[in-house]
DNA sequence: GGCAGGTCGTTAATATGTTAATCATTCATA
DNA sequence: TATGAATGATTAACATATTAACGACCTGCC
């Protein structure tokens, strides 16, 4: 079982892949003083008007100890709001403000076009191959391990 | 030109997939005390005796600011050396000691494994056209902006 | 020989990732 | 109804990413 060639190992070729991908929206992004993952969280609760905490790390794939400090900042900025759930105090709830959404009504129309050119430089058929592998990596259930605690027997 | 759904973006797949298939390979990291960085670092080393910093750098696809102090941790583990060179004194080598090719030569066939049984749980096929297309993506250029300065008009 | 401009590693400031622990709250149950 | 286990967000400590600026060093050209 020889040694695989790193650099065309598949975490390296993915980490290419964004390398190539993200800069062109990360541009955008900054225009507006956005990180990427602030970005993230406003692409979700437009969407979603009010959107549980866990709910929206999960949507984002965003981990929960980063997302505090995100959503902190975002609301900092006024661009969201917290808030509690009353049902259970521990849930707490994240909307878009007004000014959030209409930062976001200006951010999207530019990241819209540059996904097209994206996607326009790439002919159909790979890309549609591309997704179908990636989906098929992404259902690999993450670890393989302590998962499912080996019920009985 | 409808916004895309942004759960199945390609850079959200990509993310997906690195959150698949990383975990599996950072928990053998843990095991010996290396993050995920020090170790794309050690892999290089290993194979190169000595790196320039500038190809470490690309060789890895960690940024130049972030790999400085890496090398750092690195070499207060004593697991590597810097080297400046002499003929250009801009220039720094780095290489891994023998304390940092034994710790490797210890991590590497657990990640071999590793490795092996993540490609065994895909086919042949559909991780072959999944490699085709994380290559061509990755050719496209990063940003495709304010490379290549617009030579005259 | 000296100066303008470029290269290379590094520092600085801020934001995020990773892992473990904490804290408030809820739930099941004795 | 008190109590221990479970849950959800948060904090803590450390490592890394991102962007801009810096400083030492080289190189071409005057």
């Amino acid at each position: 079982m020889a040694t695989q060639d790193f650099s065309r190992s598949l975490p390296m070729m993915l980490y290419r892949a964004l390398d190539a991908v993200l800069p062109r929206f990360r541009r955008i992004f900054n225009e507006f003083g956005l990180t990427e993952q602030q970005w993230r969280v406003l692409r979700v609760l437009w969407e979603h008007d009010a959107v549980a905490f866990g709910a929206l790390s999960a949507a984002t794939l965003i981990p929960a100890p980063s997302l505090v400090g995100i959503v902190d900042r975002l609301a900092n900025q006024g661009l969201v709001a917290r808030q509690r759930s009353k049902t259970d105090r521990r849930n707490v709830f994240v909307r878009a403000t007004e000014e959030g959404r209409e930062l976001h009504r200006q951010v999207q129309p530019r990241v819209d076009a540059a996904y097209a050119e994206l996607r326009a430089s790439i002919d159909a058929r790979a890309w549609q191959q591309l997704m179908t592998g990636l989906e098929r990596i992404a259902a690999l259930e993450a670890g393989m391990a302590d998962e499912r605690p080996a019920v009985n027997q």
